[in-house]
DNA sequence: AAAGATTGAGCCTTCAATCTTA
DNA sequence: TAAGATTGAAGGCTCAATCTTT
């Protein structure tokens, strides 16, 4: 336990990564018009047309519920489109329309060239050690997120 | 550009990474009652006793818009207390309450030990490697934050 | 009953506009 | 004018409840 410190200062420098590629990228894409969630959402949907919301929940990490909405906002924007499927009238399916394709692609430009202005400053060494790191903890979280479930809230807020 | 694919890799860990983490870390602090995003504000209030709106707003990168309201939730819950500066009126000065900071200790201990259990995935020499890679990459971005700013908008969006 | 999708409530966040004090 | 704080609008997110189809 004595690296506890150690842990909590890589753990901080983590976030404030994520923070910062995230304001990055909003400022990028806003040239073109998009969120980096709907950024990210439209790539998906170009990776697996025809997909289902809880599909797209699970590849994103987040609740169904959130995709729902997520793609009520893009179809409003006509960039993309859904349809019921035709075995199981459950599933709705999405894709993406001419308009977002055309959208994604602009975006895809600004958004890799944002990228690669900001991690280059990692030389190639340092790039592969990362990789590797990366996958490592990524593995790690999962297999704690099975192990963790839904957190049964064991104890009772102090006040009242 | 031969390599754009790897930094695409590693970025997209990098957000996976955060996701996962911010899950972990929900789940953990529903037990005290605190969302992440609280516990850091009041953890950052203990750290810097009278801290501004602006102060906060800086070391945890949002906007002060942000701050403003995360701080009337957690005063209106008790675990904070606002009161004006004395020489200048418009600054206002954030502090924890009694309960706030019991609040926290309790959250302290669930939080700390859900990061031990999955950083610890790690063995000593990469918690090393990892350090030095994350400070590196935030120094990074950090300084292309101040080269590239606001985004003028440059591209109208296609349509219309 | 179980699975897919949606919705209501509530918190988090940005951006732009406004109000107050210096 | 400038700086600090707040607010309205809109998007993003979780959780829990609901509705529909299997």
């Amino acid at each position: 336990m004595a690296n506890m410190d150690h842990l909590l200062n890589i753990y901080h420098g983590l976030q404030q990564i994520y923070v910062l590629l995230d304001d990055g990228d909003r400022r990028a894409l806003r040239a073109v018009g998009l969120t980096p969630t709907q950024y990210n959402l439209l790539l998906q949907v170009r990776a697996r047309e025809g997909a289902t919301i809880t599909e797209l929940s699970q590849v994103l990490l987040c609740t169904r519920g959130n995709i729902t909405r997520l793609v009520q906002r893009l179809a409003q924007q006509g960039l993309v489109h859904c349809r019921g499927d035709e075995r199981d009238q459950r599933l709705v399916r999405v894709s993406l329309t001419q308009q977002g394709a055309l959208r994604l692609e602009e975006a895809r430009t600004v958004y890799e060239a944002a990228i690669h202005r900001r991690l280059s400053a990692l030389d190639l060494p340092s790039q592969e050690i990362l990789h590797t790191l990366v996958e490592g903890l990524i593995a790690a979280l999962t297999a704690d997120l099975a192990i963790q479930p839904a957190a049964p809230v064991e104890a009772e807020i102090s006040e009242a």
